[in-house]
DNA sequence: ATTGACCCTGTAGTATGCTTTAGGGTTTAA
DNA sequence: TTAAACCCTAAAGCATACTACAGGGTCAAT
């Protein structure tokens, strides 16, 4: 697959997947007799997981960490695998503990805050959140 | 509150907080005699909610959005902080569900995919997360 | 054979979110 | 009274993550 199919594909721009080519994110494509770059199906796979995890505020450096994870004789043992693991799996839990207190307080607006097209006062996510 | 004070409570540099002010973030705070800034309680509760908010990859300027979500005769009605709630709603929802197969993939890999401290193929994140 | 839609590299520019520096005034305790 | 610890503004610098040139080659259809 040519880099504008990937392209529109992924909904990433083509200087993006090159961005992401120099920065390690996605792995060097073999290259056609023209120069052109051939990327395999699984780019999009790896691609659409970048996007998600950039959209929950991961980092492209954190991101790159967890698509590394793998266990190789030479680079990564299980031990050092599962020390990386349980912090990022402590991370999200923050994550999403973080996510779900804000959407507890914006239902808490949306629901209960107006009871029709009139105005109110205290309907802010600060004090929807203390309560 | 002087500003070492609320800084060191939030964890965030006094160089920030100024910038957050700037950006419309914290309101700006009375001053004293001197001309030093002094901040009311609550704005510990904005940073940390800033804090917060940063952490699962909202900008400053939706932070700013989210903070100013209030109904007030001039400005916002309740059907336009209804819209708005739903939204902002809609988009936490596809966040926690990422987070959450993220999350599956990490677990998948940390319980199973190593038995003990030798080496193991196939561990990495886009495996786990297809299965 | 030439036009439009692709692709390439390399470099410069931009937006966001800080962080540092420069230069200076204030407060508090020894 | 002086030195450390605090505060101020204004402006420059920096890291991250793109985004937009500039200049040029390739391909497919007319």
């Amino acid at each position: 697959m040519k880099i504008g199919k990937l392209s529109t594909s992924v909904g990433l721009d083509i200087q993006t997947l090159r961005y992401y080519e120099i920065q390690g994110l996605l792995n060097e494509p073999k290259r056609l007799d023209n120069g052109y770059r051939d990327y395999p199906e699984n780019a999009i796979t790896r691609l659409q997981f970048v996007k998600k995890a950039k959209l929950v505020g991961f980092t492209l450096k954190e991101i790159k960490e967890l698509l590394a994870i793998q266990v190789t004789k030479d680079e990564h043992t299980c031990q050092e695998v599962k020390v990386f693991t349980q912090a990022k799996l402590q991370e999200i839990e923050t994550k999403i503990n973080e996510l779900s207190s804000i959407k507890n307080a914006l239902e808490k607006i949306h629901t209960s805050c107006c009871g029709g097209n009139e105005t109110a006062a205290h309907c802010s996510i600060l004090s929807a959140l203390e309560s």
